[in-house]
DNA sequence: AAATAAATTTAGACACGGCTAAAATAATTT
DNA sequence: AAATTATTTTAGCCGTGTCTAAATTTATTT
Protein backbone atom coordinates (compact mmCIF):
# COMPACT_ATOMS: atom_id res chain seq x y z
CA UNK A 1 0.00 0.00 0.00
CA UNK A 2 1.61 3.19 -1.49
CA UNK A 3 1.33 6.36 1.11
CA UNK A 4 -1.57 8.99 0.62
CA UNK A 5 -0.44 11.65 -1.59
CA UNK A 6 -0.56 14.70 0.84
CA UNK A 7 -1.73 17.58 -1.71
CA UNK A 8 -0.23 20.86 -0.70
CA UNK A 9 -2.96 23.07 0.54
CA UNK A 10 -2.66 27.21 -0.29
CA UNK A 11 -2.04 29.43 3.05
CA UNK A 12 -5.50 31.30 1.70
CA UNK A 13 -7.27 27.70 1.76
CA UNK A 14 -5.84 27.14 5.36
CA UNK A 15 -6.51 29.77 6.38
CA UNK A 16 -10.08 29.88 5.70
CA UNK A 17 -10.75 27.01 6.89
CA UNK A 18 -9.24 27.75 10.07
CA UNK A 19 -11.27 30.56 10.80
CA UNK A 20 -14.73 28.63 9.69
CA UNK A 21 -13.54 26.46 12.71
CA UNK A 22 -12.79 28.76 14.82
CA UNK A 23 -16.41 30.28 14.42
CA UNK A 24 -18.00 27.24 14.06
CA UNK A 25 -16.48 26.96 17.55
CA UNK A 26 -17.21 30.16 18.89
CA UNK A 27 -20.64 31.26 17.22
CA UNK A 28 -22.05 27.93 15.48
CA UNK A 29 -23.25 29.52 12.50
CA UNK A 30 -20.48 30.95 9.82
CA UNK A 31 -21.65 33.80 7.93
CA UNK A 32 -19.91 35.14 4.71
CA UNK A 33 -19.82 38.48 6.89
CA UNK A 34 -18.58 36.66 9.81
CA UNK A 35 -15.35 35.11 7.69
CA UNK A 36 -15.14 38.33 6.11
CA UNK A 37 -14.42 40.18 9.06
CA UNK A 38 -12.20 37.64 10.44
CA UNK A 39 -9.83 36.86 7.66
CA UNK A 40 -10.26 41.00 6.49
CA UNK A 41 -11.09 40.51 3.05
CA UNK A 42 -14.21 42.12 1.41
CA UNK A 43 -17.34 39.64 1.29
CA UNK A 44 -17.41 39.09 -2.06
CA UNK A 45 -14.07 37.36 -2.12
CA UNK A 46 -15.23 35.22 0.70
CA UNK A 47 -18.18 34.15 -1.38
CA UNK A 48 -15.77 33.55 -4.22
CA UNK A 49 -13.66 31.60 -2.06
CA UNK A 50 -16.27 29.50 -0.49
CA UNK A 51 -17.61 28.40 -3.58
CA UNK A 52 -13.49 26.95 -4.64
CA UNK A 53 -13.57 25.32 -1.39
CA UNK A 54 -17.54 23.45 -1.45
CA UNK A 55 -16.47 22.32 -4.46
CA UNK A 56 -13.43 20.62 -3.21
CA UNK A 57 -15.61 19.55 -0.48
CA UNK A 58 -14.17 20.96 2.06
CA UNK A 59 -16.78 22.89 3.49
CA UNK A 60 -20.51 22.40 2.71
CA UNK A 61 -22.78 26.06 1.64
CA UNK A 62 -26.14 26.76 1.32
CA UNK A 63 -26.69 29.71 -0.87
CA UNK A 64 -27.09 33.16 1.64
CA UNK A 65 -27.77 30.26 4.52
CA UNK A 66 -23.39 30.24 5.44
CA UNK A 67 -21.25 27.30 5.69
CA UNK A 68 -19.99 24.69 7.66
CA UNK A 69 -16.81 22.23 7.73
CA UNK A 70 -17.05 18.62 6.00
CA UNK A 71 -15.38 15.70 7.56
CA UNK A 72 -11.96 16.65 5.06
CA UNK A 73 -12.30 19.97 5.95
CA UNK A 74 -12.43 20.39 9.70
CA UNK A 75 -9.75 17.64 9.59
CA UNK A 76 -7.60 20.10 7.96
CA UNK A 77 -8.61 22.60 9.92
CA UNK A 78 -7.64 21.20 12.99
CA UNK A 79 -4.04 20.21 12.05
CA UNK A 80 -4.04 23.75 11.09
CA UNK A 81 -5.12 24.79 14.71
CA UNK A 82 -2.53 22.06 16.35
CA UNK A 83 0.22 23.57 14.39
CA UNK A 84 -0.52 27.10 15.71
CA UNK A 85 -1.37 26.43 19.35
CA UNK A 86 2.02 24.05 19.39
CA UNK A 87 3.75 26.76 17.86
CA UNK A 88 3.00 29.32 19.98
CA UNK A 89 3.53 27.33 23.56
CA UNK A 90 6.94 26.51 21.61
CA UNK A 91 7.73 30.10 21.05
CA UNK A 92 6.97 30.67 24.64
CA UNK A 93 8.45 28.26 26.43
CA UNK A 94 11.83 28.12 23.60
CA UNK A 95 12.35 31.22 22.80
CA UNK A 96 11.08 33.21 25.47
CA UNK A 97 8.66 34.87 23.24
CA UNK A 98 5.96 36.99 25.57
CA UNK A 99 2.52 35.66 25.48
CA UNK A 100 0.97 38.92 24.15
CA UNK A 101 3.27 38.13 20.73
CA UNK A 102 3.17 34.55 20.33
CA UNK A 103 0.03 34.74 18.13
CA UNK A 104 1.06 36.65 15.55
CA UNK A 105 4.13 34.96 15.13
CA UNK A 106 2.36 31.65 15.10
CA UNK A 107 -0.27 33.26 11.89
CA UNK A 108 3.20 32.51 9.63
CA UNK A 109 4.49 29.82 11.37
CA UNK A 110 1.40 27.29 11.03
CA UNK A 111 1.50 27.19 7.20
CA UNK A 112 5.28 25.99 7.32
CA UNK A 113 5.29 23.68 9.90
CA UNK A 114 6.34 19.90 8.56
CA UNK A 115 4.75 17.04 10.39
CA UNK A 116 8.00 15.89 11.62
CA UNK A 117 9.10 19.27 13.04
CA UNK A 118 5.44 19.23 14.49
CA UNK A 119 6.56 15.97 16.64
CA UNK A 120 9.57 17.40 17.82
CA UNK A 121 8.31 20.21 19.34
CA UNK A 122 5.42 18.40 20.90
CA UNK A 123 8.44 15.79 22.22
CA UNK A 124 10.12 18.63 23.63
CA UNK A 125 7.09 20.51 25.19
CA UNK A 126 6.15 16.81 27.02
CA UNK A 127 2.98 16.20 25.03
CA UNK A 128 1.27 19.88 26.14
CA UNK A 129 -2.96 19.72 26.16
CA UNK A 130 -2.74 23.79 25.70
CA UNK A 131 -0.61 26.75 24.53
CA UNK A 132 0.17 29.94 26.47
CA UNK A 133 -4.04 31.24 26.36
CA UNK A 134 -5.35 27.81 27.89
CA UNK A 135 -6.77 27.20 24.58
CA UNK A 136 -6.83 23.03 23.92
CA UNK A 137 -4.18 21.52 21.54
CA UNK A 138 -6.11 19.21 18.94
CA UNK A 139 -4.50 15.62 19.68
CA UNK A 140 -2.79 14.61 16.31
CA UNK A 141 -5.67 11.91 15.38
CA UNK A 142 -7.73 15.29 15.55
CA UNK A 143 -9.55 14.76 18.60
CA UNK A 144 -9.85 17.63 21.20
CA UNK A 145 -9.32 17.81 24.58
CA UNK A 146 -13.10 18.27 26.24
CA UNK A 147 -13.02 20.70 29.18
CA UNK A 148 -16.02 22.07 31.39
CA UNK A 149 -15.62 25.63 32.49
CA UNK A 150 -17.29 28.68 32.11
CA UNK A 151 -17.07 32.14 31.22
CA UNK A 152 -15.79 34.76 33.99
CA UNK A 153 -19.08 36.72 33.91
CA UNK A 154 -21.23 33.46 34.29
CA UNK A 155 -19.83 33.19 37.70
CA UNK A 156 -22.20 34.11 40.66
CA UNK A 157 -19.59 35.23 43.81
CA UNK A 158 -18.21 34.68 45.85
CA UNK A 159 -16.46 31.57 44.77
CA UNK A 160 -12.54 30.24 44.30
CA UNK A 161 -12.02 30.01 40.43
CA UNK A 162 -9.16 28.71 38.06
CA UNK A 163 -8.46 30.41 35.21
CA UNK A 164 -8.54 28.23 32.26
CA UNK A 165 -8.11 30.27 28.67
CA UNK A 166 -7.88 33.47 27.76
CA UNK A 167 -8.36 34.96 24.51
CA UNK A 168 -5.65 35.50 22.10
CA UNK A 169 -7.42 37.95 20.15
CA UNK A 170 -6.17 41.51 21.49
CA UNK A 171 -2.33 41.75 22.59
CA UNK A 172 -3.46 44.34 24.99
CA UNK A 173 -5.96 42.59 27.39
CA UNK A 174 -3.08 39.91 27.43
CA UNK A 175 -0.51 42.25 28.85
CA UNK A 176 -2.78 43.88 31.03
CA UNK A 177 -3.54 40.26 32.26
CA UNK A 178 -0.16 39.17 32.55
CA UNK A 179 0.85 42.38 34.78
CA UNK A 180 -1.97 41.44 37.29
CA UNK A 181 -0.28 37.61 37.15
CA UNK A 182 -3.48 36.45 35.86
CA UNK A 183 -2.76 33.35 33.04
CA UNK A 184 -4.04 29.75 33.07
CA UNK A 185 -3.58 27.94 35.62
CA UNK A 186 -4.06 30.83 38.19
CA UNK A 187 -6.42 30.62 40.93
CA UNK A 188 -8.09 33.50 42.14
CA UNK A 189 -11.36 34.38 44.17
CA UNK A 190 -14.30 36.28 42.38
CA UNK A 191 -15.53 38.66 44.99
CA UNK A 192 -18.10 39.93 43.59
CA UNK A 193 -20.22 41.28 40.30
CA UNK A 194 -21.21 44.74 40.49
CA UNK A 195 -24.48 45.15 39.06
CA UNK A 196 -25.97 46.99 36.02
CA UNK A 197 -23.36 45.51 34.09
CA UNK A 198 -20.60 46.60 36.17
CA UNK A 199 -17.47 45.07 36.48
CA UNK A 200 -16.48 41.78 38.27
CA UNK A 201 -14.10 41.71 40.99
CA UNK A 202 -11.26 39.39 41.99
CA UNK A 203 -8.72 38.75 44.17
CA UNK A 204 -5.47 37.12 43.23
CA UNK A 205 -1.82 37.37 44.86
CA UNK A 206 -3.57 39.56 47.93
CA UNK A 207 -5.06 42.49 45.69
CA UNK A 208 -8.30 43.13 44.12
CA UNK A 209 -8.86 43.91 40.76
CA UNK A 210 -11.84 45.31 38.79
CA UNK A 211 -12.25 43.81 35.38
CA UNK A 212 -14.98 44.66 32.66
CA UNK A 213 -17.64 43.20 31.72
CA UNK A 214 -15.96 43.27 27.94
CA UNK A 215 -12.89 41.42 29.24
CA UNK A 216 -14.32 39.28 31.39
CA UNK A 217 -16.08 37.74 28.53
CA UNK A 218 -12.72 36.41 27.45
CA UNK A 219 -11.76 34.96 30.59
CA UNK A 220 -12.77 31.18 31.03
CA UNK A 221 -12.41 29.71 34.15
CA UNK A 222 -13.59 26.26 36.28
CA UNK A 223 -14.12 25.94 40.04
CA UNK A 224 -11.18 25.60 41.99
CA UNK A 225 -10.77 22.01 42.62
CA UNK A 226 -12.24 20.81 46.22
CA UNK B 1 11.95 60.68 12.41
CA UNK B 2 9.70 58.64 11.61
CA UNK B 3 10.71 54.70 10.86
CA UNK B 4 10.99 53.34 7.71
CA UNK B 5 8.63 51.83 5.82
CA UNK B 6 9.48 47.77 5.10
CA UNK B 7 7.54 46.58 2.33
CA UNK B 8 6.82 42.85 2.76
CA UNK B 9 8.43 41.23 -0.24
CA UNK B 10 6.93 38.19 -1.61
CA UNK B 11 8.35 35.00 -0.55
CA UNK B 12 9.16 34.35 -5.14
CA UNK B 13 10.82 37.34 -4.80
CA UNK B 14 13.17 36.43 -1.27
CA UNK B 15 13.85 33.35 -4.09
CA UNK B 16 15.43 35.08 -6.76
CA UNK B 17 17.31 37.15 -4.80
CA UNK B 18 19.01 34.35 -2.80
CA UNK B 19 19.04 32.37 -5.92
CA UNK B 20 20.90 35.75 -7.50
CA UNK B 21 23.48 36.15 -4.89
CA UNK B 22 24.17 32.23 -4.43
CA UNK B 23 24.68 32.07 -8.40
CA UNK B 24 26.88 35.00 -8.28
CA UNK B 25 28.78 33.76 -5.21
CA UNK B 26 29.29 29.88 -6.42
CA UNK B 27 29.56 30.74 -10.54
CA UNK B 28 30.04 34.68 -10.70
CA UNK B 29 27.75 35.48 -14.01
CA UNK B 30 24.28 34.65 -13.48
CA UNK B 31 22.49 33.92 -16.13
CA UNK B 32 18.85 33.10 -16.97
CA UNK B 33 19.51 29.49 -17.53
CA UNK B 34 21.37 29.73 -14.25
CA UNK B 35 18.18 31.15 -12.21
CA UNK B 36 15.84 28.94 -14.49
CA UNK B 37 17.68 25.71 -12.95
CA UNK B 38 17.95 26.94 -9.55
CA UNK B 39 14.47 27.99 -9.12
CA UNK B 40 12.93 24.98 -11.00
CA UNK B 41 10.78 27.04 -13.40
CA UNK B 42 11.36 28.04 -17.06
CA UNK B 43 13.64 30.72 -18.62
CA UNK B 44 10.68 32.39 -19.75
CA UNK B 45 9.28 32.72 -15.78
CA UNK B 46 12.68 33.93 -15.20
CA UNK B 47 13.12 36.79 -17.80
CA UNK B 48 9.97 37.85 -16.98
CA UNK B 49 10.31 38.24 -13.29
CA UNK B 50 13.66 40.05 -13.46
CA UNK B 51 12.18 42.46 -15.36
CA UNK B 52 10.30 43.15 -12.82
CA UNK B 53 12.76 42.93 -10.12
CA UNK B 54 14.79 45.41 -12.64
CA UNK B 55 12.16 47.86 -12.53
CA UNK B 56 12.58 48.08 -8.34
CA UNK B 57 15.89 47.84 -8.42
CA UNK B 58 16.83 44.77 -7.00
CA UNK B 59 19.00 43.82 -9.64
CA UNK B 60 20.24 45.44 -12.95
CA UNK B 61 19.93 43.45 -15.99
CA UNK B 62 21.83 43.89 -19.57
CA UNK B 63 19.19 42.21 -22.28
CA UNK B 64 20.94 38.40 -23.09
CA UNK B 65 23.74 39.37 -20.59
CA UNK B 66 22.82 37.96 -17.26
CA UNK B 67 22.15 39.99 -14.23
CA UNK B 68 23.75 41.31 -11.15
CA UNK B 69 22.33 42.09 -7.43
CA UNK B 70 21.91 46.28 -6.62
CA UNK B 71 23.00 47.50 -3.62
CA UNK B 72 19.91 47.31 -2.34
CA UNK B 73 18.83 43.35 -3.71
CA UNK B 74 21.90 41.87 -1.97
CA UNK B 75 21.27 43.26 0.86
CA UNK B 76 18.13 41.37 1.02
CA UNK B 77 19.42 38.64 -0.35
CA UNK B 78 21.89 38.56 2.74
CA UNK B 79 18.94 38.82 4.90
CA UNK B 80 17.20 35.58 3.65
CA UNK B 81 20.29 34.11 3.48
CA UNK B 82 21.52 34.57 6.91
CA UNK B 83 17.82 33.65 8.34
CA UNK B 84 17.79 30.45 6.35
CA UNK B 85 21.57 29.75 8.12
CA UNK B 86 20.20 30.51 11.19
CA UNK B 87 17.66 28.57 11.30
CA UNK B 88 19.49 25.68 10.07
CA UNK B 89 21.99 25.93 12.92
CA UNK B 90 18.66 25.97 15.01
CA UNK B 91 16.80 23.91 14.06
CA UNK B 92 19.82 21.14 14.48
CA UNK B 93 20.74 22.39 17.61
CA UNK B 94 17.24 23.13 19.43
CA UNK B 95 14.65 20.41 17.93
CA UNK B 96 18.04 17.63 16.76
CA UNK B 97 17.00 17.53 13.26
CA UNK B 98 20.00 15.61 11.39
CA UNK B 99 21.74 17.78 9.09
CA UNK B 100 20.64 16.39 5.99
CA UNK B 101 16.87 17.77 6.61
CA UNK B 102 17.38 21.24 7.75
CA UNK B 103 18.20 22.72 4.53
CA UNK B 104 14.80 22.03 3.19
CA UNK B 105 12.76 22.94 6.17
CA UNK B 106 14.94 26.05 6.55
CA UNK B 107 13.67 26.85 2.88
CA UNK B 108 10.25 27.51 3.89
CA UNK B 109 11.40 29.14 7.52
CA UNK B 110 13.64 31.69 6.25
CA UNK B 111 10.25 33.58 4.48
CA UNK B 112 8.35 33.90 7.90
CA UNK B 113 10.95 34.64 10.57
CA UNK B 114 10.34 37.83 12.09
CA UNK B 115 13.22 40.49 13.22
CA UNK B 116 12.79 39.37 17.01
CA UNK B 117 12.63 35.59 16.61
CA UNK B 118 15.72 35.60 14.53
CA UNK B 119 17.44 37.79 17.53
CA UNK B 120 16.23 35.35 19.92
CA UNK B 121 17.80 32.12 17.80
CA UNK B 122 20.91 34.09 17.60
CA UNK B 123 21.59 34.74 20.97
CA UNK B 124 20.36 31.09 21.66
CA UNK B 125 22.67 29.68 19.64
CA UNK B 126 25.15 32.08 20.81
CA UNK B 127 25.88 34.09 18.61
CA UNK B 128 27.35 31.34 15.83
CA UNK B 129 29.09 32.07 12.51
CA UNK B 130 28.32 29.28 10.73
CA UNK B 131 25.68 27.04 9.64
CA UNK B 132 25.43 22.67 10.25
CA UNK B 133 27.33 22.78 6.48
CA UNK B 134 30.21 25.06 7.33
CA UNK B 135 28.47 28.23 5.39
CA UNK B 136 29.64 31.48 6.92
CA UNK B 137 26.18 33.10 8.00
CA UNK B 138 26.10 36.83 7.04
CA UNK B 139 25.83 39.24 9.86
CA UNK B 140 22.90 41.28 10.59
CA UNK B 141 24.86 44.12 8.77
CA UNK B 142 24.90 43.05 5.78
CA UNK B 143 28.65 41.95 6.18
CA UNK B 144 30.11 38.01 5.50
CA UNK B 145 33.01 36.57 7.34
CA UNK B 146 35.96 36.30 5.53
CA UNK B 147 37.60 32.71 5.32
CA UNK B 148 40.39 31.42 3.41
CA UNK B 149 39.63 27.44 2.34
CA UNK B 150 39.72 25.95 -1.39
CA UNK B 151 38.19 23.01 -2.33
CA UNK B 152 39.37 19.10 -1.32
CA UNK B 153 40.26 18.43 -5.21
CA UNK B 154 42.83 21.23 -5.44
CA UNK B 155 44.70 20.20 -2.00
CA UNK B 156 48.20 18.42 -2.87
CA UNK B 157 48.74 15.61 -0.17
CA UNK B 158 49.55 14.41 1.99
CA UNK B 159 48.60 17.19 4.24
CA UNK B 160 46.61 17.43 7.62
CA UNK B 161 43.46 19.48 6.71
CA UNK B 162 40.36 20.78 8.70
CA UNK B 163 36.75 20.21 6.47
CA UNK B 164 35.21 23.76 6.73
CA UNK B 165 32.43 23.37 4.60
CA UNK B 166 30.09 20.94 2.87
CA UNK B 167 27.84 21.71 0.47
CA UNK B 168 24.19 21.19 1.31
CA UNK B 169 22.76 20.64 -2.17
CA UNK B 170 22.66 17.01 -1.68
CA UNK B 171 20.85 15.63 1.27
CA UNK B 172 22.24 11.99 0.07
CA UNK B 173 26.27 12.98 0.39
CA UNK B 174 25.34 14.81 3.84
CA UNK B 175 24.18 10.86 4.55
CA UNK B 176 26.82 9.83 3.40
CA UNK B 177 29.74 12.11 5.10
CA UNK B 178 27.69 12.03 8.09
CA UNK B 179 27.94 8.35 8.32
CA UNK B 180 31.80 8.66 8.17
CA UNK B 181 32.04 11.19 10.37
CA UNK B 182 33.16 13.76 8.39
CA UNK B 183 31.90 16.90 9.27
CA UNK B 184 32.84 20.60 9.09
CA UNK B 185 35.41 21.16 12.10
CA UNK B 186 36.41 17.65 10.96
CA UNK B 187 40.32 17.05 11.23
CA UNK B 188 42.11 14.84 8.52
CA UNK B 189 44.62 13.59 6.60
CA UNK B 190 44.50 13.85 2.88
CA UNK B 191 46.34 10.82 2.06
CA UNK B 192 46.29 10.51 -1.88
CA UNK B 193 44.78 12.11 -4.73
CA UNK B 194 44.53 9.51 -7.69
CA UNK B 195 45.46 9.86 -11.36
CA UNK B 196 43.04 10.24 -14.47
CA UNK B 197 40.30 11.58 -12.24
CA UNK B 198 40.22 8.92 -9.95
CA UNK B 199 38.86 9.22 -5.78
CA UNK B 200 40.96 11.10 -2.97
CA UNK B 201 41.85 9.46 -0.29
CA UNK B 202 41.34 10.69 3.55
CA UNK B 203 41.97 9.32 6.83
CA UNK B 204 40.10 10.22 9.48
CA UNK B 205 39.32 8.34 13.17
CA UNK B 206 42.14 5.89 12.04
CA UNK B 207 40.32 4.53 8.60
CA UNK B 208 40.83 5.60 5.30
CA UNK B 209 38.12 6.56 2.96
CA UNK B 210 37.69 7.08 -0.94
CA UNK B 211 36.20 10.03 -2.34
CA UNK B 212 35.22 10.33 -5.55
CA UNK B 213 36.09 13.67 -7.09
CA UNK B 214 32.21 14.91 -7.73
CA UNK B 215 32.23 14.77 -4.29
CA UNK B 216 35.34 16.13 -3.48
CA UNK B 217 34.33 19.06 -5.33
CA UNK B 218 31.97 19.92 -2.49
CA UNK B 219 34.51 19.65 0.28
CA UNK B 220 35.76 22.64 1.32
CA UNK B 221 38.96 22.41 3.92
CA UNK B 222 41.73 24.64 5.10
CA UNK B 223 45.18 23.54 6.18
CA UNK B 224 45.48 22.09 9.71
CA UNK B 225 46.15 24.79 12.43
CA UNK B 226 50.03 24.75 12.85
C1' DA C 1 31.30 33.79 -43.37
C1' DA C 2 27.37 30.91 -43.34
C1' DA C 3 24.88 27.60 -41.05
C1' DT C 4 23.49 25.54 -37.04
C1' DA C 5 22.74 25.28 -32.18
C1' DA C 6 21.92 27.27 -27.76
C1' DA C 7 20.27 30.82 -24.82
C1' DT C 8 17.14 34.52 -24.12
C1' DT C 9 13.21 37.26 -24.78
C1' DT C 10 8.47 38.27 -26.44
C1' DA C 11 3.65 37.23 -26.89
C1' DG C 12 -0.23 35.42 -25.15
C1' DA C 13 -2.56 32.39 -21.90
C1' DC C 14 -3.92 30.71 -17.25
C1' DA C 15 -4.82 29.83 -12.09
C1' DC C 16 -5.04 32.15 -7.85
C1' DG C 17 -6.94 35.25 -4.71
C1' DG C 18 -7.98 39.58 -4.02
C1' DC C 19 -11.10 44.01 -5.31
C1' DT C 20 -15.51 47.21 -6.53
C1' DA C 21 -20.09 47.98 -8.23
C1' DA C 22 -24.40 46.25 -9.06
C1' DA C 23 -28.02 42.71 -8.55
C1' DA C 24 -30.47 39.36 -5.78
C1' DT C 25 -32.12 37.60 -1.56
C1' DA C 26 -33.22 37.75 3.44
C1' DA C 27 -34.35 40.30 7.55
C1' DT C 28 -36.43 44.16 9.79
C1' DT C 29 -39.41 48.26 10.08
C1' DT C 30 -43.24 50.80 9.43
C1' DA D 1 -48.18 43.64 3.53
C1' DA D 2 -45.08 46.94 1.78
C1' DA D 3 -41.00 49.38 2.23
C1' DT D 4 -36.58 49.72 3.86
C1' DT D 5 -32.19 47.92 5.34
C1' DA D 6 -28.68 44.46 5.64
C1' DT D 7 -26.50 40.48 3.78
C1' DT D 8 -24.95 37.74 0.14
C1' DT D 9 -23.97 36.74 -4.50
C1' DT D 10 -22.81 37.82 -9.35
C1' DA D 11 -20.14 40.08 -12.84
C1' DG D 12 -16.14 41.86 -14.26
C1' DC D 13 -11.59 43.57 -13.29
C1' DC D 14 -6.61 43.45 -11.54
C1' DG D 15 -1.80 41.98 -9.95
C1' DT D 16 1.25 38.07 -9.20
C1' DG D 17 3.77 34.47 -10.90
C1' DT D 18 3.65 30.67 -13.65
C1' DC D 19 3.44 28.30 -18.43
C1' DT D 20 4.14 27.15 -23.81
C1' DA D 21 5.19 28.44 -28.43
C1' DA D 22 7.40 31.42 -31.38
C1' DA D 23 10.78 35.02 -32.39
C1' DT D 24 15.18 36.97 -31.54
C1' DT D 25 19.92 37.25 -30.28
C1' DT D 26 24.35 35.14 -29.20
C1' DA D 27 27.61 31.33 -29.50
C1' DT D 28 29.58 27.52 -31.91
C1' DT D 29 30.49 24.66 -35.93
C1' DT D 30 31.63 23.67 -40.32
Amino acid sequence: MEEREEKALSQSIEDYLKAVYEIETSEGKVSTSALSEKLGVSPASVTNMVKKLSERNLIAHRRYQGVALTTAGRKIALEVVRHHRLVELYLKEALGVPWDRVHQEAEKWEHVLSEDLEDRMDEFLGYPVSDPHGSPIPRRDGTMPVRDCSSLVEIEPPVQVKVVEVSDHDPELLRYLGGIGLYPETEMTVVSREPFKGPIVVELTGKEYSIGRNAAEYIMVEKAAG
